[in-house]
DNA sequence: GCCGCCATGTCCGAAAACGGCCAGACAGCC
DNA sequence: GGCTGTCTGGCCGTTTTCGGACATGGCGGC
């Protein structure tokens, strides 16, 4: 399967963008837990439509401008998994959840601790909004980018904007 | 990856046979041991230039008339698999050598068991000729079409052809 | 001869380990 | 009494690991 990948500038870093021939499968933070890859036969095309369409709204959510990413999204995974990262993007913008209730959400109650491991795995960072899972008591839990780029998005998200550094 | 096939009428049964674009890459007896299903999104097509080749070379195989194949091949395996279907094919019309022989051949000296796991998961029967294949005692120990047909193949080839049935 | 033992690559099923969890039970501390 | 923090046991899908089973053959012991 064909792959194309490109960067972009991130207030937090930079992140690493992969689609196929029509949609996104994969926004990562440098670095971050269960990077894969970039293998030989995929093709780096800064003008690709979807990963261009990506790199824009992006670039509006980080300016303040966006609230609900619009790119078409296609990522790999068991029917579980999608299953509970379909439920993560019904978070709004500002909007937290628990572990617990995305569980409840994805169709499986009773199967929190499973739907943290499947949120850990979300190949899609920030367009599938995993940082607004939050503990059922509120506390932050963990982030494949580190927690914190998650405390920075939840503050950004929340009005109060803060440099990454300041954190 | 798109799979095209078709079924031949061998004396001994129907054959499936599968090809990719430019390849030979599966035939199998019918109800043999590793059979796959075919995919949905398979195609048949009686007409593919690499499906009509192989059933007119099998035609002219079973008909006494071809000892050696010419079909451009491209079955699926490990690196060892594959390594051990090529030592295969270097067996001729009439000929058979041992398992360990097998080994030596695919350049794993010792690894004559393995060998055998490997002659079993051969995809392309009677082209790859893993019915030439025997134990060092001269045993038959094992076809994944049924050791019926192997007899009957070896017997035609030696020049004593029988019916199937009369086995 | 017959038996047991071992080496060899791959596949498959079973079992165990591993997480971005959570509720309940306690122990401290104002 | 509240509030907080820690610990424990149970929860559940995925991943990893492990143990056999195979289309075998050579060797040593009996």
């Amino acid at each position: 399967m064909m792959r194309y990948y490109d960067f972009y500038e991130s207030p937090y870093g930079q992140m690493l963008l992969v689609a196929d021939g029509e949609a996104l499968c994969g926004v990562y933070f440098d670095g971050q837990k269960y990077l894969p890859q970039v293998a030989s036969q995929w093709r780096r095309d800064a003008q690709h439509a979807t990963l261009r369409q990506a790199k824009r709204e992006l670039a509006e959510y980080f300016a303040g401008k966006r609230k609900r990413f619009e790119v078409a999204l296609a990522p790999e995974g068991t029917p579980f998994q999608r299953s509970v990262w379909k439920a993560i993007a019904t978070v709004g913008f500002g909007e937290t959840i628990s572990y617990a209730e995305l569980a409840q959400r994805a169709g499986c109650p009773g199967s929190a601790r499973a739907a943290g491991a499947a949120t850990g795995r979300n190949p899609i960072g920030i367009i599938v909004p995993c940082h607004r899972i939050l503990g059922s008591d509120g506390s932050l839990t963990g982030y494949a980018g580190g927690l914190d780029r998650k405390r920075a998005l939840l503050a950004l998200e929340s009005g109060i904007p803060q440099l990454f550094s300041a954190a």
